[in-house]
DNA sequence: TCAATACCTGTCTTTTTAGTCAACTTTTCA
DNA sequence: TGAAAAGTTGACTAAAAAGACAGGTATTGA
């Protein structure tokens, strides 16, 4: 109620639609944290409720099942993805694409560790849920990235190395940072990642992965 | 029956303990697919069960609860872990070294991928049922790994890069094509992941990781 | 102001789950 | 060989889970 007005006298008088956004978006959040940790068999409907601090019901009221809960977050998700990468299209100098894209990689598995999570889990339980997305979207995009390195190994830009494992790597040591932050952290003997170690972290794969490629 | 009395002639006259081990072991390994596949709490009983083709109660005969199940196979892939890596222990070649180490790492991947998405999974879970291992064996080994690496960058055998990154670069490739395999699959256009692919992931994360270090 | 619509939630049902237990069979070894 | 020990399992219980639903409140626009 208060908080209702607050937010009406903050962004606009009340439509229908809009409270329904607001609260869709609340129990998608705390949904993604919960099936990032626990998987979507491990997650239950009463934790994502308590956690978001609404009702079970008010779940159902807004998602069919816990099935469809959980497409709205994988969607929701990978909208979010698509958002930060689109924009590295293409350039002709394979340092400078490599490099922002190693840097946006590492700025994502800090800024949104749950949503790497949350895929990691999906791949490692065998994709089930995503393979609409893998074999359209997806396999699309990696088409398209192969054919560009494939243009830098024929002119002289790069060593001849299957452009797969070096996107492979690329993604690997980017998102480590994010699905295996536990070991980091031991190894580090710290308490939490700081930004500081994320950059340090891009800097050194930028290092690796540029010279280990032959990219000048 | 049957099935005992030839287990029996192959490896000898009954012991107490004999069947205990058969059983345990193969619970254990049929845990280790389902926990690996949905977590902790996503796996059931009941499915590991029918997995293993015992009565669920059987399984509860052998271990103390799910608890103590999933402990139990933490602990039995842990060892196999140890076995495989504690060879690699010194040597004065860094080229050498970490050839070995990452062929070793990969060949670990194709042959035991349901190990690998075991701690995958935990750690993306935040390591709940690791944290003694973690603080202790893991980290007795990552420290003195990173001072053999701190003695190569001294003997300028290396470029000065944190070692750390060094390490979690490897990991986090090696591991990729055993956590990641549906996304491998689909980019890589096939069915299954040969030998030979994960040879040729082997070859290009060493040309990487070598020459990006300046390792000759 | 006042219907109409959207939103909220306590309570209930059904299914699934971990774990128990007592009766049973098989194996061992003296 | 036969009694003790080890192993096996169908049937049960209690707790936790997803989901349904009726009866409520809040918001809207005319």
């Amino acid at each position: 109620m208060a908080q209702h007005m607050t937010k009406s006298i903050i962004r606009g008088p009340y439509k229908p639609g809009r409270i329904r956004e607001q609260s869709r978006d609340l129990i998608l959040q705390a949904a993604q944290a919960e099936f990032a940790c626990h998987g979507f068999r491990g997650a239950t409907m009463q934790r994502i409720a308590e956690s978001a601090q609404v009702p079970k019901a008010n779940i159902h009221y807004y998602f069919t099942s816990k099935l469809g809960l959980y497409g709205a977050v994988l969607e929701n998700t990978l909208n979010l993805w698509d958002n930060v990468f689109n924009e590295l299209s293409s350039h002709d100098e394979p340092a400078y694409v490599l490099s922002r894209y190693i840097d946006a990689k590492i700025d994502f598995s800090r800024t949104h560790p749950t949503a790497s999570r949350l895929f990691a889990k999906e791949m490692i339980s065998g994709a089930p849920h995503l393979s609409a997305y893998l074999q359209q979207d997806y396999r699309q995009w990696f088409k398209q990235r192969m054919s560009v390195f494939e243009s830098w190994v024929a002119q002289g830009k790069m060593d001849n190395i299957d452009p797969a494992h070096v996107i492979f790597m690329i993604w690997a040591s980017t998102q480590y940072y994010a699905d295996f932050e536990p070991q980091i952290i031991i190894a580090n003997d710290t308490e939490q990642l700081t930004e500081q170690a994320f950059l340090d972290a891009a800097s050194s794969i930028k290092h690796i992965i540029l010279k280990g490629c032959g990219i000048h």
